[in-house]
DNA sequence: GAAGATTGACGAATCAATCTTC
DNA sequence: GAAGATTGATTCGTCAATCTTC
């Protein structure tokens, strides 16, 4: 039946509304309790781990890129209060002096450490800790498929 | 081993990634749609939907529960800015004065009409239809069971 | 002139405080 | 006084324009 369908199944339009629901519920959680236990938001935690995964550093091209979504202009700013809070400083590429590099400073090296444990913690507390034994994996290999598909159409 | 581990395993922690960047990527290209074709953000859409799927109208404490995450304050000004496109209306409670609805103009279902076989294609286009058959059902039951035992752990 | 990054101007989100009606 | 909703002040995100360096 249905030739020539083009709206989502039931069972589609069920996946794409669980799935931005649990979004914003895990999202929120996870925000929420990185403030009240670290005073610091999700975005400022992201910025960390991506710096720390990175060696300590990322030029602003490589920042804005690895954080999702995010404007240039968005990451500019977002870093502005890193900085401000000490947790990051700039530096110029000492090649490229069009380059800056944001870089983890000390405090925000030891923000990190005592904020990942909370963070870790609450990702397994309300999001793939509610699932049984191997559907963390199926949830794995279902997300490579989109992601793997979208960018392949994305460069078509 | 790991005996009280707290923090996730790889399989959760890619998990826990990807569909954070399954999100962004798709929410990104479906407002993007919306707005080249049919001039409205996906924000504009939901509550469209929202009002829609409720027979036409919703209180406003109804609707800023509808919408995920959004504030009471943040649901008013959007729907300022729906009132002020003539998409939506207000209208006071004949019961209770201080209840105030949002109702869905005429404009406002035609804009609907035209977008929904946009969004709805688009959601199959950059989501669901990338999954193989039957994993759209797959991915459904994964969140409704994390969505099941979130909602479990709130009321605790 | 183009790449990398930032800024000015504006739209949107949020908190606390407020207004109205119950 | 509490519920429903809005407003004022502030912060945050984004576009276009700009600055600097290549």
């Amino acid at each position: 039946v249905a030739i020539g369908r083009r709206g989502p199944t039931p069972d589609e339009m069920t996946a794409w509304r669980g799935s931005l629901r649990t979004h914003a519920l895990v999202v929120n959680r996870l925000d929420t309790e990185l403030r009240q236990r670290h005073g610091i938001p999700l975005d400022w935690y992201d910025v960390l781990v991506q710096l720390h995964e990175a060696g300590g550093e990322r030029t602003m091209s490589e920042l804005a890129d690895a954080l999702l979504i995010l404007s240039p202009s968005s990451c500019t700013r977002l870093v502005d209060r890193l900085v401000a809070a000490g947790l990051v400083r700039r530096e110029v590429d000492s090649d490229d002096a069009r380059v800056k590099h944001a870089v983890l400073t000390a405090e925000g090296r030891a923000v990190l450490r005592r904020a990942a444990p909370t963070h870790l913690a609450g990702i397994r507390r309300w999001f793939t800790g509610l699932l049984e034994p191997g559907e963390a994996a199926q949830l794995s290999a279902l997300n490579a498929r989109i992601l793997d598909r979208l960018d392949r159409k994305a460069n078509d």
